[in-house]
DNA sequence: GCAAAAGTGTTTTGTCTACACCCATGA
DNA sequence: TCATGGGTGTAGACAAAACACTTTTGC
């Protein structure tokens, strides 16, 4: 299968770590996992796997998240190889980060347990083996970064959602406080949501109204100019 | 020094390939090299190598650059990892791609006569092999994007450089004609040029100042509100 | 003196920011 | 009727965009 002239150089083992973050209504939170395996068994850890030989890096990504959470089609994109040699004191292996985004009330508590998994907020991650931490770093700069160019947030949220929510979010996620005339101002003349002819009534005795995010508007846009904040 | 449980599973050969662009004072454009090994050889493609044991993946690739074009210094970052299964027809290799933008003039007639290589404006990109073209799309987003932020851009051009030339560089990575007077004004604002007391004078009779980048005023900035146009 | 690029200000437009009150409802 | 969060408009500050003429100098 291979050819001659590659035989000749090293090979390695490949991991992909998933970043998955959660929204709880007011922090951002990151799923870890109580490490399976030898070294730093029983230490927090982002969850992972290898990569096999009949799979792309992508689809082993997908694979782990899979049977972590059970989901599929969420919201996933490759962040960063960490290829240093000397980051896993088990064995040379290079890493591929991917961040992912979920709904937090899509995992449930049944599968916490099973797994030995839990959310953490940004501000109180434990310490994680390896260069973890550092790959939640990045994770993390990098949503700040997409989340104001891309419709990403959504995918944090549960479908319908309440202008209030979705600033919630967006100041979890930039660590900052909006304006809240300014925010639905800005959001709502991006023209991407429907309003729902329906209210969330639990928060408040009034009610506010839901929206969802309406992706075929989102799709007639020119993407060069969108600039959510 | 594996460790026992990490046995089973599969590894990879990995490969680098830098896409490497500079500036010839009108348009970017990518260094691009015949291959030299099967499959697919004599096509062009870019330039790459295999990731070694002894040293992680960043190292690799800064060595694949230093031996084409004798440079170290150089900008660069990691772009991207490309990892599916048939991307290689040779064998399942996944590539780990960077960026790298080098002064062109820094490259040599000579070099490029020894390692077969050639610049190609980026509107003029050969066939390359594997998933090539696809890296260099990325490779060009990421360096608009980037530009945008961080003074990345003055790697491009000479020590010494005109407002001309520097506009000239803005407008071929942007695609675009950018207002003389506006530019001018914006960039000067930032406060991370130094004029120099010297003319450049092979390009009009008056002659138009030399700036250089000054990394010390630079980074005395709060890098958060540094926007480059 | 003229051709060719360098250098320089002002006005208009749009966007971002700051800011406070009334509304609807359930208890 | 009152406590709670929901929903809405305006004015000022600032940044971006449009736009054209004078200067310098080598030939």
């Amino acid at each position: 299968m291979r050819i001659e002239s590659y035989k000749i150089h090293d090979s390695f083992l490949i991991a992909v770590d998933c970043i998955i973050f959660g929204f709880d209504g007011k922090e951002i939170k990151a799923l870890l996992v109580k490490r399976a395996l030898e070294p730093e068994l029983g230490k927090w850890s982002l969850m992972g796997g290898f990569v096999q030989k009949n799979e792309s890096v992508d689809d082993a990504s997908y694979r782990v998240l899979a049977q972590l959470t059970g989901l599929s089609s969420i919201y996933m994109e490759q962040l960063y190889c960490f290829g240093d040699v000397d980051r896993d004191p088990g064995g040379r292996v290079i890493s591929i980060a991917y961040f992912a985004l979920i709904k937090i009330d899509d995992y449930s508590e049944a599968l916490m347990k099973l797994h030995g998994t839990k959310w953490f907020s940004l501000s109180k991650i434990p310490q994680l083996v390896f260069d973890h931490k550092q790959m939640i770093r990045l994770a993390k700069e990098r949503l700040q970064q997409k989340v104001t160019n891309h419709p990403i947030g959504f995918a944090l949220l549960p479908d319908k959602f309440t202008l209030q929510q979705l600033q919630a979010l967006y100041e979890a996620i930039y660590e900052t406080t909006l304006d809240k005339r300014n925010f639905t101002r800005k959001i709502l003349s991006l023209n991407i949501l429907r309003k729902l002819n329906e209210k969330e009534k639990e928060s408040s005795r009034k009610g506010a109204f839901y929206y969802v995010f309406d992706k075929k508007k989102y799709e007639k846009l020119d993407k060069e100019g969108v600039s959510f904040l």
